[in-house]
DNA sequence: GGCTATTTTTTGGTCCTACCATATGCTAGG
DNA sequence: CCTAGCATATGGTAGGACCAAAAAATAGCC
């Protein structure tokens, strides 16, 4: 009593395509045209089927597939809500796609370096361009670093505080995404091992002598401060690495 | 006599999740574990739900996901086949994530400003540290750029190979990525207009000052000529949008 | 009348079965 | 030996049924 499924189903160059994809590309024109809103709901998937003229198969793989691009969030019991993903969000899921090409101690460098490569540049802008109150907020977050030293778990928090002012003063919300991706990503891989107090009295020393530079307005010191700032820092990722390359 | 199925599924920590995701999981884990290699294919969706203890369905949506974030190729009548996305792939995500972030002038503004930022680091790099077969990289380009003026598509080309020499000089494979993705993603803000030879000329002019100061050990006027060189291509950039702002 | 508890409805999550469409391998015929 | 046709494997789709959780509607209470 099954009739099966309609004839295939090509799009305009003739390739067969999945009538799932269909949906969800109609659905992401939907969304992104603003059809609907940030915070509304998405269609039951009894609707969408009707609409459609597919199967609710076709309609929940569709909306599967929204969901893991951030579009959609989706819960039991409730229609999908419509998001708008973000900076952040976009670098998080880059995280899980490139994860295993930060499985190893080559490619957790190669990461490292382009975040020694941004925070040089950002350090450098800093020096030349940060006005007053960038300067002000700088120095608070330095005061703050230096209070936690001891405290392992504050002078982490003052420490990525401290480099998220650097990142903000451009102002350009793609460098604090970016931001917290690299806190993110390393975090693994420094939060694993003790250290005392020594360590972080070197890295607010660190801190210092980069907030020194900027607010001297000397951008190749302020540059050279950051570097050996995250070399050092590099020097404790490599040891959490059991095989040295 | 349907049975239904089993009863809630939950995670250790007690929150209900679907079974889809957790085929999925294991799936990814399985990959990444190197348990499936590159390019072999994965089990029959038949198979999967026999082992897995889970209907088609599940086993589908766990695919299609895995599927839409590049861990696996799927063709009709194809057992899916195993890719370890790069990071150009992954990049490639990021963009149909984030599209209707740079769908205004103020987005691509701040994606542009990240790459006259980055390449403008690039440059000052390249003065500090090029070798001498760099620096032959550099002026090959250059030369190839020259010999193309007036041929718009050439020009293009000759352009973005000028440019991804400096990418390629730190000797990260993240950067020369990220370059594929700014071409990518501007390409259709500056493809879209006629230009003349003048023009041609002029941005040349630019890769040329650029190449020079290079290879004069300059670092300041090597980044201080590339953001002259990507200002002035901002300008044809923001022309292209109909409204100012 | 307004608040709360209960029932009904909606809606996502799962399973099953059948069928179609495509790709691949095998087999028989030239 | 090559090729045409058939059988098999496999992904893609449809439709129906049921469960579980949330939401909406209703009934009951103060």
């Amino acid at each position: 009593m099954d009739s099966g499924q309609e004839t295939a189903y090509r799009d305009a160059g003739g390739i067969a395509i999945r009538r799932s994809d269909a949906v969800a590309a109609d659905l992401v024109r939907m969304i992104q045209s603003g059809g609907i809103r940030e915070g509304e709901r998405l269609p039951a998937e009894r609707d969408l089927m009707q609409r459609y003229g597919v199967s609710r198969a076709a309609v929940r793989e569709a909306i599967i597939s929204l969901a893991n691009r951030g579009l959609i969030e989706t819960r039991l019991g409730h229609r999908p809500i419509v998001r708008r993903p973000d900076y952040e969000i976009a670098i998080d899921k880059v995280r899980d796609l490139v994860g295993h090409l930060v499985a190893d101690q080559k490619g957790v460098w190669n990461l490292f370096e382009t975040r020694i490569f941004l925070e040089a540049a950002l350090a450098r802008w800093a020096a030349n361009h940060a006005r007053r109150d960038d300067l002000e907020e700088l120095r608070a977050a330095l005061n703050a670093n230096r209070e936690a030293i001891g405290n392992s778990l504050a002078f982490d928090e003052t420490d990525a505080a401290f480099h998220a002012v650097l990142y903000r003063i451009p102002g350009n919300p793609i460098y604090p995404a970016l931001h917290k991706a690299y806190v993110e990503w390393l975090v693994q891989h420094w939060r694993s091992m003790k250290r005392g107090a020594d360590i972080d009295q070197m890295n607010h020393a660190g801190h210092q002598a980069i907030f020194d530079a900027i607010a001297m307005r000397d951008p190749d010191n302020a540059e050279e401060a950051m570097r050996r700032h995250l070399v050092a820092a590099w020097e404790f990722v490599r040891s959490t690495f059991p095989v040295e390359c």
